[in-house]
RNA sequence: GCGGCUAUAGUUUAGUGGUAAAACUCCGGGUUGUGGUCCCGGCAUCGAGAGUUCAAUUCUCUCUAGCCGCCCCA
């Protein structure tokens, strides 16, 4: 190994050969057929973005820590991007006038993170992002959470496989208002919240006591009455959850203690979890982000999004036996030659299956036709044609079907519709 | 950033203080116009470096990498 590169990819991220792309592919192509279905529009950009865009709009802790920055040659400090909201705001900020909102978008970027990896966690993973921008309604948030919930439905999963939780920031800013917490007390009485279920109810009590004197939690659940606005934030919340049920998502909660991790959230916020013990992932995520856009100058735009990433996702497929395979395009056909002088004649031969819309696999070695169809069998390709002289003579091939070893006669024209036809 | 475990052929594994075994894969041959069986042969400086020893793949240390926890979470 020492004197050789190495054949390893790059800490924590992953090679995808045919077979595994394949695999990422048909979970794509799931994505992209459903979020048709309710108008989204797919974007992309690059992963490379200015660094000033995440300071002080995601969290500090992960722009310092946790993302992949660097100065280029011009002295610009780059970053790659850690996650797409920040990329989205900025799209839909640098052509506010022109786009037609509501904007319904999404998008499967790669994104990175400088952490150890483990676990269902990478340096690099793909992250379904779904947002909905130009409504402040509650009627977006319910559209991105059903949508979140079709999704996993999509894919053959029933409600009792997940369970979406819902809370909002506006609620959890109201209770800590009351509570008399604002600024960075209510910012640190948010971050403990989401620590909460993690810790023993003892520590908490300590670790919130010293923040606040009383518990905004508290609040919420008991005394919504104390203030105003926390009485007409839960009220809409409850409202929200009601429709969802209501709706198809009958699996949504109201969770107070959820937070999210991101500063920009301004209301609804929502987690979407395995149900199996085993994999008690969070699988989506996502919230209201009304502030976001007018960071860079506009007036404020409403929007409300979650993210998904694959990893996890695939992991939740696997575990519940919903992965979809994909063919990864395997070609249909195999085509031997007898010989190597009979490659020019079975590619111009391919040519004409080709532009009959066939998967053509044309052998290039000088191997036997008995291994070409060893190989044929190995790659997976149905079908094999030996194409050489006898063929050209007598305009007809003798297709053999590999799954049963079935020999077929026929006419070299109808090859490209037998070929359709399947096995 | 902290901790635990692991590292032997392309892959998955066995094994030993006296330079390694198997299965599958791959390559070649038996078998140059039609596969899946079978038979034969080939493919490993035992992660890197240092130390102990007559001798280290085996024991010790360092490093590196991977996996798994913690932290944190996109």
């Amino acid at each position: 190994m020492s004197e050789h590169l190495s054949t390893d990819p790059y800490k924590g991220v992953r090679d995808f050969y045919p077979a595994d792309w394949a695999k990422m592919a048909a979970m794509f192509a799931q994505f992209r057929a459903t979020l048709a279905k309710w108008g989204y529009e797919e974007y992309n950009a690059s992963p490379l973005e200015r660094a000033e865009l995440y300071e002080a709009k995601t969290s500090e802790e992960i722009v310092n820590e946790q993302t992949y920055t660097f100065t280029d040659r011009g002295d610009r400090k780059v970053t790659l991007r850690p996650e797409m909201t920040p990329t989205l705001a900025r799209m839909v900020a640098g052509k506010r006038r022109e786009l037609a909102l509501p904007l319904r978008w999404f998008s499967i970027p790669n994104v990175f993170r400088y952490e150890r990896p483990q676990k269902g966690r990478l340096r690099e993973h793909y992250q379904l992002n779904v947002d909905l921008v130009g409504i402040a309604a509650n009627e977006a948030d319910i559209e991105i959470i059903r949508i979140a919930s079709e999704l996993l439905k999509a894919f053959g999963a029933k409600e009792s496989d997940y369970i979406v939780r819902v809370n909002s920031r506006a609620l959890l800013t109201a209770a800590c208002a009351a509570a008399g917490l604002t600024g960075e007390a209510a910012k640190r009485y948010l971050h403990l919240l989401d620590k909460k279920s993690k810790m023993d109810p003892a520590a908490f009590e300590a670790a919130r006591s010293s923040i606040a004197p009383r518990d905004p939690l508290e609040l919420v659940e008991n005394e919504a009455g104390a203030s105003p606005e926390l009485a007409h934030e839960k009220r809409a919340l409850l409202d929200t959850i009601d429709a969802l049920k209501r709706r198809g998502v009958g699996n949504a909660v109201f969770d107070a203690t959820l937070t999210r991790g991101f500063d920009y959230y301004t209301g609804i916020v929502f987690e979407i979890f395995d149900t199996n013990p085993a994999n008690p992932r969070s699988l989506f995520g996502g919230g209201r982000f009304d502030r976001l856009v007018a960071l860079f100058g506009n007036d404020p735009v409403p929007a409300v999004g979650f993210g998904m990433g694959d990893v996890t996702f695939a992991d939740f497929l696997e575990t519940h036996g919903l992965l979809p395979k994909g063919d990864g395009g395997v070609p249909e056909l195999y085509l031997g030659t007898p010989s190597a002088g009979d490659i020019p004649a079975a590619q111009a031969f391919a040519d004409t299956l080709r532009a009959q819309g066939s998967r053509v696999f044309v052998n290039l070695t000088e191997k036997s036709l008995g291994d070409q169809i060893k190989d044929a069998v190995k790659r997976g390709i149905p079908f094999f044609v030996a194409y050489g002289a006898d063929e050209v003579a007598n305009q007809t091939v003798r297709m053999k079907i590999l799954r049963t070893g079935e020999e077929e006669g026929l006419p070299l024209r109808d090859l490209p519709l037998r070929l359709r036809s399947g096995s």
